[in-house]
DNA sequence: CAGAATCCTTATCGATACTG
DNA sequence: CAGTATCGATAAGGATTCTG
């Protein structure tokens, strides 16, 4: 997934594939997949799963403050776009487990870079939005 | 945890920063990110400032359907994130030009691995779905 | 040219209550 | 356990008008 060229994380020449101005940009699949995992939770929810396998409420109390609707929406949404899969234990209690799809681990490759960019500088962006955080100075090095 | 044997692209082992519940997540610089790169119009602009810098009208020319008022919208909370920069020039009539900052530059390589992916993989998402798709396969049919 | 201001519609999210 | 169904609050986005 790097460049083909560049050596420094912070070159220019990438080459989206549309140069910018995008036809019908509903239609675009990278603003598709950006709204998708621009969402409040399903990053989240893939995260957790590509931890390992979960059930429905192992889900819930993994994330915090997610209510059940929207873990339900969530799962729901994240199935239909072939990114988890959903197991029903026909036990009773019902069981259900879901877990990522060789596309949604796919997906979190990429996504995974992302969220390094973010950790590594956000403190950019809290300075600049004139918000001072200094968490990062604690184990300071480069 | 995992199995380490998929061949398809998509290893596991990633390590997200958090393990995954993420306490208060709405401090998460990851989830702020996403948020963020996960509105209408941001990542268009910034692929549009990627390519060059661009005047207020020009940029409302390259990115179509666009509002005055988003695009305005966009670009304030673009700069008030540090990840591009307002240049007036004080001419009559007034040109504004805008460019990304080195961040923002910086976030648009994990931004075009996103993208690559999104592109390689949304047939695989409209197709499960339920959205046929063969735009991807040029070369056969008909 | 580059916007600010206003108004309005729609999408997103959360809380709560109920169920096989 | 794993949801569904309803309702209300808030945020995001768009159309239009006006201006230095």
């Amino acid at each position: 997934m790097s460049g083909t060229h560049t050596d420094v994380p912070s070159m220019l020449a990438y080459r989206l594939p549309a140069p910018v101005p995008a036809a019908e940009h509903a239609e675009c699949p990278v603003t598709d997949v950006l709204r998708r995992v621009g969402d409040k939770w399903s990053v989240l929810v893939l995260v957790s799963l590509g931890d390992r396998r979960r059930r429905f409420n192992e889900l819930h109390r993994s994330i915090e403050h997610i209510s059940q609707r929207m873990l339900t929406r969530t799962l729901r949404i994240l199935e239909q776009d072939g990114l988890i899969e959903r197991e029903v234990h026909p036990t009773v209690p019902p069981g259900v487990e879901y877990g990522l799809t060789p596309l949604g681990r796919g997906l979190l490759v990429p996504l995974s870079a992302l969220a390094d960019w973010a950790v590594a500088n956000h403190h950019h962006i809290e300075t600049a939005r004139g918000r001072v955080d200094r968490s990062w100075e604690a184990t300071d090095a480069r």
